[in-house]
DNA sequence: CCCATTTGTGCGTTATAGCGCACAGTGCTA
DNA sequence: TAGCACTGTGCGCTATAACGCACAAATGGG
Protein backbone atom coordinates (compact mmCIF):
# COMPACT_ATOMS: atom_id res chain seq x y z
CA UNK A 1 0.00 0.00 0.00
CA UNK A 2 1.43 3.57 -1.15
CA UNK A 3 2.33 6.06 1.19
CA UNK A 4 -0.27 8.49 -0.46
CA UNK A 5 -2.99 5.68 0.69
CA UNK A 6 -1.69 6.06 4.08
CA UNK A 7 -1.68 10.03 4.52
CA UNK A 8 -5.23 9.56 3.18
CA UNK A 9 -6.15 7.32 5.25
CA UNK A 10 -5.43 9.23 8.29
CA UNK A 11 -6.29 12.45 6.70
CA UNK A 12 -10.13 10.73 6.69
CA UNK A 13 -9.84 9.76 10.52
CA UNK A 14 -8.48 13.05 11.38
CA UNK A 15 -11.45 14.60 9.84
CA UNK A 16 -13.77 12.27 10.85
CA UNK A 17 -12.36 12.34 14.49
CA UNK A 18 -12.60 16.28 14.82
CA UNK A 19 -16.54 16.02 13.64
CA UNK A 20 -17.10 13.39 15.73
CA UNK A 21 -19.27 11.72 12.92
CA UNK A 22 -19.32 7.32 13.29
CA UNK A 23 -19.03 5.59 9.95
CA UNK A 24 -22.55 5.67 9.53
CA UNK A 25 -23.17 8.92 9.60
CA UNK A 26 -20.09 9.82 7.50
CA UNK A 27 -21.12 7.03 5.26
CA UNK A 28 -25.04 9.39 5.25
CA UNK A 29 -22.96 12.75 4.70
CA UNK A 30 -20.50 11.55 1.79
CA UNK A 31 -22.75 9.11 -0.03
CA UNK A 32 -19.42 6.55 0.22
CA UNK A 33 -20.33 3.21 1.90
CA UNK A 34 -19.17 2.79 5.52
CA UNK A 35 -17.59 -0.13 4.36
CA UNK A 36 -15.26 1.67 1.62
CA UNK A 37 -14.82 4.61 4.32
CA UNK A 38 -13.60 1.81 6.53
CA UNK A 39 -11.43 0.33 3.78
CA UNK A 40 -10.18 3.90 3.19
CA UNK A 41 -9.22 4.71 6.76
CA UNK A 42 -7.34 1.26 7.30
CA UNK A 43 -5.70 1.74 4.30
CA UNK A 44 -6.62 -1.55 2.36
CA UNK A 45 -7.74 0.25 -0.33
CA UNK A 46 -7.36 2.98 -2.96
CA UNK A 47 -10.04 5.09 -3.75
CA UNK A 48 -10.86 6.79 -6.73
CA UNK A 49 -10.46 10.73 -7.36
CA UNK A 50 -14.48 10.41 -7.71
CA UNK A 51 -14.61 9.12 -4.12
CA UNK A 52 -12.64 11.34 -2.47
CA UNK A 53 -14.14 13.99 -4.08
CA UNK A 54 -17.78 12.74 -2.35
CA UNK A 55 -15.66 12.66 0.91
CA UNK A 56 -14.37 15.77 0.56
CA UNK A 57 -17.99 17.27 -0.32
CA UNK A 58 -19.35 15.29 2.94
CA UNK A 59 -16.64 17.23 5.00
CA UNK A 60 -17.14 20.42 3.07
CA UNK A 61 -13.75 20.81 2.94
CA UNK A 62 -11.10 21.89 -0.15
CA UNK A 63 -10.58 18.74 -2.61
CA UNK A 64 -6.73 19.98 -2.11
CA UNK A 65 -7.11 19.58 1.79
CA UNK A 66 -6.88 15.97 1.83
CA UNK A 67 -3.74 15.63 0.46
CA UNK A 68 -2.47 18.47 2.48
CA UNK A 69 -0.55 18.20 5.86
CA UNK A 70 -2.50 19.19 9.06
CA UNK A 71 -3.42 22.94 8.86
CA UNK A 72 -2.40 25.06 11.36
CA UNK A 73 -5.02 24.92 13.65
CA UNK A 74 -6.83 28.28 15.00
CA UNK A 75 -5.34 27.27 18.05
CA UNK A 76 -1.84 26.10 17.31
CA UNK A 77 -0.63 29.10 15.39
CA UNK A 78 -1.15 31.45 18.24
CA UNK A 79 -0.29 29.49 21.15
CA UNK A 80 3.31 29.13 19.18
CA UNK A 81 3.50 32.36 17.77
CA UNK A 82 6.82 33.19 17.69
CA UNK A 83 8.70 36.05 17.75
CA UNK A 84 11.91 36.76 15.58
CA UNK A 85 14.86 38.46 16.60
CA UNK A 86 16.51 40.13 14.65
CA UNK A 87 18.65 37.85 12.50
CA UNK A 88 22.34 37.57 13.67
CA UNK A 89 25.05 38.95 11.10
CA UNK A 90 26.08 36.22 8.13
CA UNK A 91 27.84 37.39 4.85
CA UNK A 92 29.40 36.07 1.83
CA UNK A 93 32.50 37.05 -0.41
CA UNK A 94 30.40 39.67 -2.36
CA UNK A 95 29.11 41.54 0.35
CA UNK A 96 25.47 39.69 0.47
CA UNK A 97 24.51 38.53 3.18
CA UNK A 98 21.04 36.55 3.41
CA UNK A 99 19.79 35.26 6.87
CA UNK A 100 16.39 33.93 7.46
CA UNK A 101 14.10 35.48 9.68
CA UNK A 102 11.22 32.99 9.04
CA UNK A 103 12.57 29.81 8.07
CA UNK A 104 11.24 27.94 5.62
CA UNK A 105 7.81 26.51 6.45
CA UNK A 106 6.44 23.49 4.44
CA UNK A 107 3.16 24.17 5.20
CA UNK A 108 2.62 27.51 3.56
CA UNK A 109 5.99 26.19 1.74
CA UNK A 110 7.84 30.09 2.12
CA UNK A 111 10.68 31.51 4.18
CA UNK A 112 11.44 35.19 4.34
CA UNK A 113 15.16 36.00 4.67
CA UNK A 114 16.58 39.52 5.28
CA UNK A 115 19.25 40.36 2.82
CA UNK A 116 21.80 43.07 2.51
CA UNK A 117 24.08 44.40 -0.11
CA UNK A 118 27.29 45.91 0.39
CA UNK A 119 26.96 49.58 -1.99
CA UNK A 120 28.92 48.30 -5.19
CA UNK A 121 28.78 44.88 -4.61
CA UNK A 122 27.05 42.14 -6.60
CA UNK A 123 25.84 38.86 -6.36
CA UNK A 124 24.68 36.23 -8.68
CA UNK A 125 21.87 33.56 -7.57
CA UNK A 126 21.84 30.05 -9.42
CA UNK A 127 18.57 28.98 -10.63
CA UNK A 128 15.99 27.51 -7.45
CA UNK A 129 14.04 24.68 -8.15
CA UNK A 130 11.93 25.00 -10.72
CA UNK A 131 8.49 26.75 -10.13
CA UNK A 132 10.10 28.55 -7.59
CA UNK A 133 8.81 32.81 -7.10
CA UNK A 134 10.13 35.50 -4.92
CA UNK A 135 9.06 38.58 -4.06
CA UNK A 136 11.61 41.14 -2.63
CA UNK A 137 10.76 44.39 -1.10
CA UNK A 138 13.51 47.06 -0.62
CA UNK A 139 13.71 48.08 2.88
CA UNK A 140 16.22 50.86 2.36
CA UNK A 141 19.11 51.98 0.02
CA UNK A 142 18.80 51.22 -3.53
CA UNK A 143 19.07 47.69 -5.24
CA UNK A 144 18.75 46.54 -8.78
CA UNK A 145 17.74 42.70 -9.69
CA UNK A 146 18.48 41.30 -12.89
CA UNK A 147 15.68 38.94 -14.39
CA UNK A 148 15.98 37.63 -17.77
CA UNK A 149 19.24 39.82 -18.31
CA UNK A 150 17.62 42.65 -17.67
CA UNK A 151 18.35 44.78 -14.88
CA UNK A 152 15.29 46.39 -12.97
CA UNK A 153 15.62 49.00 -10.17
CA UNK A 154 14.28 49.27 -6.63
CA UNK A 155 13.92 52.32 -4.48
CA UNK A 156 13.10 51.73 -0.58
CA UNK A 157 9.50 50.68 -0.51
CA UNK A 158 9.33 49.69 -3.80
CA UNK A 159 9.18 45.39 -4.81
CA UNK A 160 9.36 42.94 -7.60
CA UNK A 161 8.25 39.77 -7.95
CA UNK A 162 9.72 37.62 -10.34
CA UNK A 163 10.91 33.71 -11.29
CA UNK A 164 13.55 32.24 -9.39
CA UNK A 165 14.43 29.04 -11.13
CA UNK A 166 16.42 30.70 -13.71
CA UNK A 167 19.78 32.71 -12.96
CA UNK A 168 19.10 36.13 -11.69
CA UNK A 169 21.20 38.77 -9.78
CA UNK A 170 21.24 41.45 -7.20
CA UNK A 171 23.77 44.55 -7.35
CA UNK A 172 23.78 47.77 -5.63
CA UNK A 173 24.44 50.76 -6.76
CA UNK A 174 23.41 53.05 -4.20
CA UNK A 175 26.12 54.65 -2.49
CA UNK A 176 25.25 52.84 1.23
CA UNK A 177 24.45 49.52 2.08
CA UNK A 178 20.58 48.41 0.96
CA UNK A 179 18.31 46.38 3.12
CA UNK A 180 15.91 44.16 1.69
CA UNK A 181 12.82 41.10 2.64
CA UNK A 182 13.40 38.17 0.17
CA UNK A 183 9.91 36.42 0.30
CA UNK A 184 10.42 33.41 -1.38
CA UNK A 185 8.10 30.86 -2.20
CA UNK A 186 8.06 26.73 -3.05
CA UNK A 187 6.11 24.96 -5.42
CA UNK A 188 3.77 23.08 -2.97
CA UNK A 189 5.17 19.77 -2.52
CA UNK A 190 9.06 21.18 -2.55
CA UNK A 191 10.69 22.92 0.24
CA UNK A 192 14.04 24.34 0.33
CA UNK A 193 15.62 21.23 -0.72
CA UNK A 194 13.89 20.43 -3.40
CA UNK A 195 13.21 16.75 -4.71
CA UNK A 196 11.85 15.96 -7.47
CA UNK A 197 9.43 13.21 -6.30
CA UNK A 198 6.00 13.88 -5.96
CA UNK A 199 5.68 14.63 -2.25
CA UNK A 200 2.85 14.39 -0.19
CA UNK A 201 2.46 17.73 1.20
CA UNK A 202 1.94 16.16 4.86
CA UNK A 203 5.70 15.52 4.88
CA UNK A 204 6.67 14.45 7.84
CA UNK A 205 3.15 12.82 8.69
CA UNK A 206 4.34 10.58 11.07
CA UNK A 207 0.70 9.70 12.43
CA UNK A 208 -0.24 8.89 15.94
CA UNK A 209 1.02 12.75 17.05
CA UNK A 210 -2.66 13.59 17.82
CA UNK A 211 -4.51 10.39 19.02
CA UNK A 212 -6.07 12.30 21.56
CA UNK A 213 -8.24 15.63 20.56
CA UNK A 214 -9.67 16.74 17.77
CA UNK A 215 -9.29 20.64 16.14
CA UNK B 1 -18.47 11.33 -15.26
CA UNK B 2 -18.01 14.74 -12.58
CA UNK B 3 -15.81 17.70 -13.01
CA UNK B 4 -13.02 16.43 -10.72
CA UNK B 5 -12.32 13.29 -13.33
CA UNK B 6 -12.75 16.26 -16.50
CA UNK B 7 -10.16 18.66 -14.67
CA UNK B 8 -7.64 15.71 -14.18
CA UNK B 9 -8.15 14.88 -17.85
CA UNK B 10 -7.46 18.34 -19.20
CA UNK B 11 -4.22 18.61 -16.59
CA UNK B 12 -2.64 15.11 -17.73
CA UNK B 13 -3.49 16.63 -21.78
CA UNK B 14 -1.56 19.94 -20.32
CA UNK B 15 1.45 17.90 -18.84
CA UNK B 16 1.95 15.49 -21.59
CA UNK B 17 1.66 18.53 -24.35
CA UNK B 18 4.30 20.60 -22.44
CA UNK B 19 6.61 17.40 -22.22
CA UNK B 20 6.01 16.95 -26.15
CA UNK B 21 5.45 12.97 -24.75
CA UNK B 22 3.30 10.32 -26.79
CA UNK B 23 0.90 7.57 -24.73
CA UNK B 24 3.68 5.36 -24.85
CA UNK B 25 6.29 7.32 -23.76
CA UNK B 26 4.27 8.58 -20.80
CA UNK B 27 3.06 5.26 -19.95
CA UNK B 28 6.64 4.31 -20.14
CA UNK B 29 7.78 6.97 -17.63
CA UNK B 30 4.74 6.80 -15.27
CA UNK B 31 4.18 2.96 -15.54
CA UNK B 32 0.84 3.50 -16.19
CA UNK B 33 -0.77 1.57 -19.01
CA UNK B 34 -1.21 3.85 -22.41
CA UNK B 35 -4.91 2.20 -22.67
CA UNK B 36 -5.35 3.82 -19.20
CA UNK B 37 -4.25 7.26 -19.87
CA UNK B 38 -6.03 7.31 -22.72
CA UNK B 39 -9.29 6.27 -20.98
CA UNK B 40 -8.30 8.97 -17.88
CA UNK B 41 -7.64 11.93 -20.85
CA UNK B 42 -10.75 11.64 -22.37
CA UNK B 43 -12.62 11.06 -19.36
CA UNK B 44 -13.77 8.07 -19.57
CA UNK B 45 -12.28 6.43 -16.05
CA UNK B 46 -11.84 8.00 -12.51
CA UNK B 47 -8.36 7.25 -11.27
CA UNK B 48 -7.62 5.67 -8.17
CA UNK B 49 -4.80 7.84 -5.87
CA UNK B 50 -2.44 5.08 -6.58
CA UNK B 51 -2.34 5.83 -10.89
CA UNK B 52 -2.73 9.60 -10.03
CA UNK B 53 0.39 8.95 -7.69
CA UNK B 54 2.19 7.26 -10.43
CA UNK B 55 1.24 9.83 -12.98
CA UNK B 56 2.62 12.66 -11.02
CA UNK B 57 5.98 10.65 -10.18
CA UNK B 58 6.42 10.15 -14.03
CA UNK B 59 6.27 13.48 -14.74
CA UNK B 60 7.90 14.32 -11.96
CA UNK B 61 5.32 17.08 -10.47
CA UNK B 62 4.12 17.82 -7.28
CA UNK B 63 1.04 15.54 -6.37
CA UNK B 64 -0.78 18.34 -5.75
CA UNK B 65 0.00 19.87 -8.86
CA UNK B 66 -2.35 17.60 -10.68
CA UNK B 67 -5.14 18.85 -8.89
CA UNK B 68 -4.49 22.78 -8.57
CA UNK B 69 -4.97 25.46 -11.43
CA UNK B 70 -2.33 26.42 -14.46
CA UNK B 71 0.47 27.09 -12.56
CA UNK B 72 2.82 29.62 -13.47
CA UNK B 73 5.07 28.94 -16.31
CA UNK B 74 9.25 29.43 -15.07
CA UNK B 75 9.32 31.86 -17.91
CA UNK B 76 6.12 33.48 -17.22
CA UNK B 77 7.15 34.76 -14.13
CA UNK B 78 10.29 36.26 -15.38
CA UNK B 79 8.42 37.71 -18.60
CA UNK B 80 5.61 38.95 -16.05
CA UNK B 81 8.14 40.47 -13.33
CA UNK B 82 6.65 43.15 -11.93
CA UNK B 83 7.99 46.60 -10.83
CA UNK B 84 5.61 47.29 -7.26
CA UNK B 85 5.71 51.16 -6.71
CA UNK B 86 5.78 52.26 -3.51
CA UNK B 87 1.66 52.15 -2.50
CA UNK B 88 -0.24 55.40 -2.46
CA UNK B 89 -0.78 56.36 0.60
CA UNK B 90 -4.16 55.07 2.46
CA UNK B 91 -5.18 55.38 6.01
CA UNK B 92 -7.73 54.62 8.40
CA UNK B 93 -9.94 56.15 11.88
CA UNK B 94 -7.59 54.78 13.99
CA UNK B 95 -3.91 55.78 12.23
CA UNK B 96 -3.50 52.89 10.48
CA UNK B 97 -2.80 51.91 7.15
CA UNK B 98 -2.88 48.78 5.13
CA UNK B 99 -1.38 49.06 1.44
CA UNK B 100 -1.14 46.14 -1.15
CA UNK B 101 2.30 46.40 -2.62
CA UNK B 102 1.88 42.74 -3.69
CA UNK B 103 -1.93 42.15 -4.38
CA UNK B 104 -3.71 39.01 -3.36
CA UNK B 105 -1.78 35.89 -5.71
CA UNK B 106 -4.26 33.24 -6.32
CA UNK B 107 -1.79 30.41 -6.94
CA UNK B 108 0.92 31.38 -4.35
CA UNK B 109 -2.08 31.96 -2.01
CA UNK B 110 -0.46 35.06 -0.62
CA UNK B 111 -0.67 38.82 -0.09
CA UNK B 112 1.69 41.60 1.26
CA UNK B 113 0.89 44.52 2.47
CA UNK B 114 2.95 47.81 3.61
CA UNK B 115 1.22 49.09 7.10
CA UNK B 116 1.93 52.20 8.97
CA UNK B 117 0.36 52.81 12.73
CA UNK B 118 0.84 56.69 13.75
CA UNK B 119 2.44 57.05 17.51
CA UNK B 120 0.18 55.79 19.92
CA UNK B 121 -2.57 54.65 17.97
CA UNK B 122 -4.42 51.12 18.23
CA UNK B 123 -6.04 48.97 15.92
CA UNK B 124 -8.24 45.91 15.98
CA UNK B 125 -8.25 43.25 13.24
CA UNK B 126 -11.84 40.80 13.03
CA UNK B 127 -10.43 37.59 12.37
CA UNK B 128 -9.54 36.44 8.69
CA UNK B 129 -10.89 33.36 7.04
CA UNK B 130 -9.89 29.78 9.09
CA UNK B 131 -6.35 29.05 8.81
CA UNK B 132 -5.21 32.58 7.51
CA UNK B 133 -1.43 33.09 8.95
CA UNK B 134 0.65 36.58 9.36
CA UNK B 135 4.10 37.10 9.26
CA UNK B 136 4.96 40.47 10.54
CA UNK B 137 8.37 42.42 10.36
CA UNK B 138 8.99 45.39 11.68
CA UNK B 139 10.55 47.55 9.30
CA UNK B 140 11.00 50.94 11.38
CA UNK B 141 9.56 52.07 14.73
CA UNK B 142 8.23 49.78 17.24
CA UNK B 143 4.87 47.88 17.10
CA UNK B 144 3.17 45.52 19.43
CA UNK B 145 0.47 43.00 18.48
CA UNK B 146 -2.01 41.23 20.73
CA UNK B 147 -2.42 37.29 20.19
CA UNK B 148 -4.74 35.48 22.16
CA UNK B 149 -5.30 38.34 24.38
CA UNK B 150 -1.24 38.50 25.13
CA UNK B 151 0.80 41.82 23.60
CA UNK B 152 3.81 40.88 21.65
CA UNK B 153 6.62 43.41 21.80
CA UNK B 154 8.76 43.93 18.31
CA UNK B 155 11.19 46.52 17.31
CA UNK B 156 12.83 46.69 14.27
CA UNK B 157 14.24 44.44 12.19
CA UNK B 158 12.05 41.88 14.45
CA UNK B 159 8.97 39.44 13.07
CA UNK B 160 6.13 37.60 14.46
CA UNK B 161 4.25 34.79 13.05
CA UNK B 162 0.61 33.97 14.13
CA UNK B 163 -2.64 32.75 12.92
CA UNK B 164 -4.85 35.16 12.12
CA UNK B 165 -7.95 33.75 11.85
CA UNK B 166 -8.94 35.06 15.44
CA UNK B 167 -9.16 39.18 16.74
CA UNK B 168 -5.71 40.22 16.86
CA UNK B 169 -5.00 43.96 17.59
CA UNK B 170 -1.88 46.17 16.61
CA UNK B 171 -0.63 49.09 18.61
CA UNK B 172 2.28 51.50 18.57
CA UNK B 173 3.88 52.30 21.55
CA UNK B 174 6.56 54.25 20.16
CA UNK B 175 7.17 57.70 20.16
CA UNK B 176 7.01 57.98 15.89
CA UNK B 177 5.53 56.02 13.16
CA UNK B 178 5.83 52.85 12.65
CA UNK B 179 6.02 50.61 9.53
CA UNK B 180 5.92 46.89 8.83
CA UNK B 181 4.99 44.40 6.14
CA UNK B 182 2.35 41.75 7.03
CA UNK B 183 2.85 38.59 5.01
CA UNK B 184 -0.56 37.06 4.69
CA UNK B 185 -0.71 33.34 3.78
CA UNK B 186 -4.71 32.04 2.70
CA UNK B 187 -5.17 28.01 3.16
CA UNK B 188 -4.98 26.11 -0.32
CA UNK B 189 -8.76 26.98 -2.15
CA UNK B 190 -8.96 29.43 -0.42
CA UNK B 191 -8.26 33.34 -0.95
CA UNK B 192 -9.56 36.79 0.10
CA UNK B 193 -12.98 35.60 -0.64
CA UNK B 194 -12.82 32.61 1.38
CA UNK B 195 -15.76 29.59 -0.23
CA UNK B 196 -16.16 26.36 2.02
CA UNK B 197 -17.29 23.54 -0.82
CA UNK B 198 -14.83 21.61 -1.86
CA UNK B 199 -13.34 23.10 -5.08
CA UNK B 200 -11.14 22.29 -7.29
CA UNK B 201 -8.67 25.48 -7.81
CA UNK B 202 -9.07 25.46 -11.20
CA UNK B 203 -12.87 26.27 -11.10
CA UNK B 204 -15.66 27.46 -9.45
CA UNK B 205 -17.63 24.22 -8.09
CA UNK B 206 -20.89 25.25 -7.16
CA UNK B 207 -22.38 24.04 -4.36
CA UNK B 208 -24.51 24.74 -1.52
CA UNK B 209 -22.36 26.79 0.71
CA UNK B 210 -22.72 26.12 5.00
CA UNK B 211 -20.27 28.29 6.53
CA UNK B 212 -21.28 26.70 9.52
CA UNK B 213 -18.59 24.13 10.33
CA UNK B 214 -15.77 26.82 10.10
CA UNK B 215 -13.04 25.41 8.91
C1' DC C 1 -29.91 -7.12 34.66
C1' DC C 2 -32.16 -7.01 29.66
C1' DC C 3 -32.96 -4.85 25.45
C1' DA C 4 -32.44 -1.79 21.61
C1' DT C 5 -29.37 0.75 19.10
C1' DT C 6 -25.01 1.84 17.39
C1' DT C 7 -20.38 0.75 15.89
C1' DG C 8 -16.82 -1.10 12.95
C1' DT C 9 -15.41 -5.28 10.36
C1' DG C 10 -15.59 -9.05 7.09
C1' DC C 11 -17.61 -11.32 3.18
C1' DG C 12 -19.50 -12.13 -1.23
C1' DT C 13 -21.34 -9.70 -5.21
C1' DT C 14 -21.31 -6.07 -8.59
C1' DA C 15 -19.19 -2.38 -11.03
C1' DT C 16 -15.30 -0.45 -12.89
C1' DA C 17 -10.36 0.54 -12.92
C1' DG C 18 -6.35 -1.03 -15.28
C1' DC C 19 -4.18 -3.90 -18.30
C1' DG C 20 -2.22 -6.31 -22.70
C1' DC C 21 -3.12 -6.73 -27.18
C1' DA C 22 -4.84 -5.93 -31.80
C1' DC C 23 -5.72 -2.64 -35.14
C1' DA C 24 -6.59 1.44 -38.19
C1' DG C 25 -4.45 5.59 -39.33
C1' DT C 26 -0.30 8.44 -40.03
C1' DG C 27 4.28 9.72 -41.33
C1' DC C 28 8.86 8.62 -42.82
C1' DT C 29 12.31 6.19 -45.49
C1' DA C 30 14.29 3.24 -49.00
C1' DT D 1 5.30 2.15 -54.17
C1' DA D 2 5.95 -1.00 -49.77
C1' DG D 3 7.63 -1.54 -45.26
C1' DC D 4 8.29 0.06 -40.81
C1' DA D 5 7.61 2.55 -36.61
C1' DC D 6 4.67 5.35 -34.13
C1' DT D 7 0.09 7.00 -32.52
C1' DG D 8 -4.28 6.68 -30.17
C1' DT D 9 -8.47 3.80 -29.60
C1' DG D 10 -11.31 -0.19 -28.54
C1' DC D 11 -11.96 -4.72 -26.65
C1' DG D 12 -11.95 -8.50 -23.57
C1' DC D 13 -9.83 -10.15 -19.42
C1' DT D 14 -8.06 -9.55 -14.69
C1' DA D 15 -7.72 -7.13 -10.47
C1' DT D 16 -9.68 -4.29 -7.28
C1' DA D 17 -12.77 -0.56 -5.88
C1' DA D 18 -17.29 -0.07 -3.93
C1' DC D 19 -21.22 -1.86 -2.34
C1' DG D 20 -25.10 -4.19 0.70
C1' DC D 21 -25.60 -7.12 4.22
C1' DA D 22 -24.72 -9.93 8.29
C1' DC D 23 -22.67 -10.05 12.62
C1' DA D 24 -19.96 -9.61 16.97
C1' DA D 25 -18.93 -6.21 20.16
C1' DA D 26 -19.85 -1.97 22.40
C1' DT D 27 -22.93 1.44 24.27
C1' DG D 28 -26.75 3.54 26.54
C1' DG D 29 -31.28 3.51 28.65
C1' DG D 30 -34.96 1.49 31.45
Amino acid sequence: MQEISQHIAERLRTLRRAEAWSLDRTARETGVSKAMLGQIERGESSPTVATLWKIASGFRVPFSSLFEPEAVAPGDGAASAERQAAPAFEGDAAGMTAVPLFPFDPVLGFELLVGTLAAGAVSESAPHAPGVVEHLVVVEGELEVRVNGVWRHLSAGEGLRFAADRPHAYRNPGQGATRFHDVIHYPCGTGVTSGVTPVVDAGEASAGSDSSSGR
